[in-house]
DNA sequence: AACCTTATCGCAACTCGTTGCAGTTGCGTC
DNA sequence: GACGCAACTGCAACGAGTTGCGATAAGGTT
């Protein structure tokens, strides 16, 4: 979500976010925007393009996945890493938060900044090395699995 | 390094290894085998698609990325992602660590089990989840790019 | 040594992303 | 309102990795 009012409110403001970055506005963009806008939680590159499709059939991946880019360097959207090292968009002013994978399950949950505070702090005062809590992944063995003994199915990290 | 000995020492345990486990020693399983044991680090699937073909140039990639997920399974091999969530794989002898890598500049380092400590009791204490410390990539700024206020240059994570 | 089961191979086709390049067009300026 | 620069688009070709499938060949049996 980009918004905090709707969607025509905001974007004008996006519009002069991206005109003072030296940006431009294009219908294309426009459209990635209002579909990112319109969707929770996160997305694939690919996700983003079908759904950029199913409104405009013209769509071209190689402008939505330059868009996204542009879009991160901006910074109204930022990326994780699922399961399988692909790449997964979120709109900026959700809370920011990290990954939590579980390798067998295939489930996962988001890791707040509390639950990331031993972490984060950890490597802080170690090496002076900035976390990036929303591009955290963290895999392993959900407690479940762990007392399902064997491999429950095969989800793949 | 799969070996502890040399490799004509090792690879006939691999191949019981293998043997025990239901799957078959071929030719193109040794040569991958021999190929990462004349590897140090790290590794991509293309590489040593690379490193294979250089030795014989009728390499499939398809094998060798059938091989690796089962040198996975059966617990050979490791895999981790980069900076870009690209797998990269380790053989697993070598002692357990995570990664660390500077989305500004690049660099990364290795996450040994003393500094990954605070993290996975975090996580076990919390969730009762088993941090898997071989797949944890942390992304973030090391010192000297935080130092550095402005990005020094273009690394992409 | 011939035989049989089935794990593995190689191919071809496909998905997800990226990149170089030439044509287009936003948008600040005159 | 026309002009011009450079950001942006779309295409086409490519790199990485996956998958379905028919053909091949390990390796245990007889």
């Amino acid at each position: 979500m980009l918004r905090s009012g709707s969607p025509t409110d905001t974007l004008p403001d996006v519009r002069e976010h991206f005109r003072s970055a030296g940006m431009r506005w294009t219908p294309q963009r426009r459209l990635i925007l209002q579909v990112l806008d319109e969707t929770d939680g996160h997305v694939t590159g690919s996700e983003l393009v079908d759904r950029c499709r199913s409104i405009d059939p013209g769509t071209t991946p190689s402008t939505v996945y330059r868009t996204l880019r542009a879009l991160e360097d901006v910074g109204l959207v930022r990326h994780a890493h699922g399961l399988d090292g692909r790449e997964e968009f979120h709109v900026r002013p959700g809370n920011e938060h990290g990954h939590l994978h579980c390798g067998d399950c295939g489930s996962s949950w988001e890791i707040g900044p509390d639950e990331a505070a031993a972490t984060i702090e950890a490597f802080r005062r170690a090496r002076g090395f900035d976390v990036d809590l929303s591009h955290l992944t963290v895999v392993g063995r959900c407690r479940s699995c762990v007392a399902g003994a064997a491999k429950p199915s095969g989800a793949r990290s």
